[in-house]
DNA sequence: GATTATATGGTTTTT
DNA sequence: CCATATAATC
């Protein structure tokens, strides 16, 4: 027997070994379902299957790097004498991405250029916002958010224009809800992608089951080349993922998916579990093999995960037990704000850090959205406490980083107008609003890309000025793409930084935010460096170490997948990030109604099943410890809102928890707690103050409660010189890039017009906050 | 055409 | 609160 197998239950094994044909491994959480497909893999490989013949599909680069690396260790340490390295030639990453590298090769027989741009959903709504003005339809009825969705849902359900404006249904829908023209608008916003030689992210899936289905010998070529196909996470597979694997298995039919419905939790983009009932019906003999034991969490933990669950009516029937230890109770916790709620958890991974040793690493908070986030950074940066944020906006998403990329984008596919829209006036080099306008329109009459008619720009009468500025950025477009042919992606990231003035210009910019885009700039060279310095891999794919493909790979890349390595900090992510990672102790944080299950999440059963699940998924990523808490109040918008302790709460069996920091009450009832709580609480106090301290002192850098904030109003005068940002006051010295030097007039303003705003820093700094960049505090 | 002041409006969740 | 759209001004 392979050693790698010895550490499996008797299921486990089984979904190892059991190769050949169709299989269905449903999986409860905590059960080992990522070290069964690993050691699956593992073992294909030690028995003689080449790895360019297997294919593992994820939903998170993170899923799909960490199963290379785990399979790679298996291999070396296993006693076959197969070397780990052979993992290189897997195909393994997430949909997107491997059918992105696939269509890199194969998307000229689409009528796409090789080097197509993949557009984020920023690009993708900018081009929306596009072609509605174009349309002359009104951008309010028609917001590109709203509309973008929808076109997305009908790609993800394999609809095309043609046929989503032929439907009866959806038009009736559409009409009804007084936006009768998505439609039209899906066909426009479709050919103008193509037009600009774009894919979107829904692209990616679609086209890959275009190929597959219209030309039989690519369906043919990777029906051959994957001969075994692996599925993570199958639940939240969607029809398009659903028919492409489908197609991809046929022949061989060795295609194994691992799912739990209980976990399925992205109906949003299209995922339905009817893939998994459907998987049964596809194939002559399926097997499935049921992970029930869970190997993470405490019994209170699952208990109380499996009492939740079980509310949602039509689970697939799933025991999950455990043989580990009984463990603490669920901790509770009520606080009267979102700022109380973030100084509660960063003061209770202090404490249990002294009192454990556990390390940060061993903390997650896991939150409904993404914006939950402010209050937990602050009270982590006060205690001190290294933490790292995944999710919101990534690196490749910030202004400068997409700036920067837009050149490149365009020397590498001069038809994506995005990016030429983007960059062809900045840095400022005369070429307007009415221009750009003006530009478009002679494109769209002509047919030609917006690029050629820049390039072409005397043809089409412009004035002098205009037609200078013009001529100039071709030329120097021209330029960088000739470079492109002798030199690598980062001599030519380089020299267009250099040569576009925007590094320079970033530079210049002196400001706390200026320095940090200058920095960011910076690393995304280090970046683009690191990515030529790469081996190419060697699977005859078109120029695949070249810029087109590092653009393309990186507009797939979340700001989670560039893991430096596992370094000893506090998680913080949504609740949908954590799927498929385990944590020491966990926070789930914002049990209120609207929040968690979100308002926008209440309109049907389903709905609210799934954010059941989501919950479901949110405790059953705690090993050890978990807390849930709620906040009465939290800030929207800026405004306060009161909030209900989340229904899910009262789902929780009342006997695995704790409820000393709920007071006792996260029921409204009448209960204040024990004699103990009362007496060293008093009625209505916080908890804060009754919390049992710890033998630490507290820290002298704790600061208090930052002051509210104040705005200041500035009235330039001249003559001082500038030093860095300290104090503010009235009479503080600023400098304006422009206007020249200055002082502030008044320290606590009219509001309306304020220049500046004092904050106070993770260490209880104060900070002004210039809402105009090129202004600074002098001395 | 470029920059700055004012108004508006937006928060699920991800590739 | 924050980021972007529109209006106003140079």
């Amino acid at each position: 027997m392979q050693d790698y197998l010895s550490g499996l239950n008797e299921q486990q094994k089984e979904a190892v070994l059991h190769i050949k044909g169709p299989l269905m491994i449903v999986a409860g959480a905590g059960s080992g379902k990522t070290k069964v497909l690993t050691t699956r893999i593992a073992h294909l490989i030690a028995n003689g299957v080449d790895a360019f013949n297997i294919l593992a599909l994820t939903f998170t680069n993170k899923a799909a790097a960490e199963m290379k690396e785990r399979i790679e260790k298996i291999l070396n340490n296993s006693s076959n004498n197969t070397s780990g390295s052979e993992a290189r030639n897997l195909y393994i990453g997430t949909f997107h991405s491997v059918f992105a590298r696939i269509l890199r090769t194969e998307a000229p027989r689409l009528g796409y250029p090789n080097n197509f741009t993949i557009y984020d959903t920023d690009d993708s709504r900018s081009v929306l916002k596009a072609v509605i003005t174009d349309m002359e339809l009104d951008i309010k009825q028609y917001k590109p958010n709203f509309v973008h969705n929808r076109i997305s849902a009908a790609k993800n359900a394999l609809i095309s224009a043609d046929e989503y404006e032929d439907d009866y249904y959806l038009q009736q829908e559409d009409a009804k809800a007084k936006r009768p023209l998505i439609g039209k608008i899906y066909k426009a916003y479709a050919e103008r992608c193509f037009k600009n030689g774009a894919m979107d992210f829904d692209d990616l899936l679609l086209n890959m089951f275009i190929l597959l289905k219209n030309y039989n010998d690519a369906l043919v070529k990777y029906q051959h080349k994957f001969q075994y196909i692996l599925i993570d996470e199958y639940q939240d597979t969607n029809p398009v993922q659903y028919q492409i694997t489908k197609l991809l298995s046929a022949v061989h039919e060795n295609i194994c998916v691992v799912g739990d419905d209980a976990q399925s939790i992205y109906s949003f983009r299209g995922a339905t579990i009817e893939n998994i009932l459907q998987f049964k019906k596809d194939y002559d003999d399926v097997s499935i093999i049921k992970l029930e034991q869970n190997y993470r969490s405490t019994q209170s933990i699952l208990n109380v995960a499996n009492t939740v669950i079980g509310n949602n009516k039509g689970q697939l029937p799933k025991e999950l037990w455990t043989n580990n230890e009984a463990g603490d109770k669920i901790k509770v916790v009520k606080t009267i704000s979102d700022n109380e709620e973030g100084k509660f958890v960063a003061d209770s991974i202090k404490e249990h850090q002294l009192r454990y040793h556990y390390g940060n690493k061993d903390f997650a908070i896991l939150y409904r959205t993404n914006a939950q986030s402010r209050a937990f950074e602050e009270s982590l940066r006060k205690q001190g406490i290294a933490y790292r944020i995944y999710g919101g906006i990534s690196f490749y998403q910030r202004k400068e980083i997409k700036d920067m990329l837009a050149y490149l984008r365009l020397i590498v596919n001069m038809k994506d107008e995005e990016a030429l829209k983007r960059i062809i006036n900045y840095p400022v080099r005369g070429i307007g609003k009415t221009t750009i306008e003006k530009l478009s329109i002679i494109a769209h009459q002509e047919n030609i890309t917006m690029f050629q008619v820049v390039e072409n720009a005397a043809k089409y009468g412009f004035k002098a000025g205009t037609l200078d500025a013009l001529d100039k950025f071709a030329t120097m477009i021209h330029y960088f793409q000739n470079i492109l042919t002798e030199k690598n992606a980062y001599d030519v990231a380089v020299l267009v930084g250099k040569h576009t003035e925007l590094v320079k210009e970033l530079f210049n910019d002196k400001t706390t935010e200026g320095l940090s885009r200058y920095e960011n700039v910076q690393e995304l060279l280090n970046s683009i460096k690191e990515w030529t310095e790469l081996p190419d891999s060697e699977d005859g794919e078109v120029n695949n170490k070249g810029l087109g493909a590092y653009l393309q790979q990186i507009t797939l890349l979340t700001d989670a997948d560039d893991d430096k390595e596992d370094n000893d900090t506090v998680k913080l992510m949504t609740i949908h990030a954590a799927k498929g990672l385990e944590f020491a102790c966990v926070f789930v944080v914002g049990a209120e109604e609207e929040l968690f299950p979100n308002a926008m999440s209440l309109n049907t059963r389903e709905e609210l099943e799934e954010e059941r699940r989501l919950f479901y998924v949110a405790i059953t990523r705690a090993k050890h410890k978990l807390w849930v808490t709620y906040a009465t109040t939290r800030y929207k918008f800026g405004s306060l809102k009161q909030n209900e302790p989340s229904r899910f709460l009262h789902e929780m069996p009342d006997n695995f928890l704790d409820k000393t920091y709920a007071g006792g009450a996260a029921k409204n009832n009448s209960n204040l707690g024990s004699a103990y709580e009362r007496m060293y609480r008093g009625f209505g106090n916080q908890l804060r103050d009754h919390r049992p301290q710890t033998s630490e002192k507290k820290p002298s850098y704790l600061p208090a409660n930052p002051p509210a904030t104040k705005t200041v109003t500035h009235i330039p005068t001249a003559n001082f010189t500038p030093s860095d940002i300290s104090e503010i006051e009235e009479g503080q010295k600023i400098e304006h890039q422009r206007f020249g030097f200055g002082t502030i007039a008044k320290l606590e303003g009219s509001s309306h017009n304020p220049i500046a705003t004092i904050r106070f820093d993770q260490n209880g700094e104060k900070k002004i906050m210039l809402n105009y960049a090129k202004i600074r505090i002098v001395k």
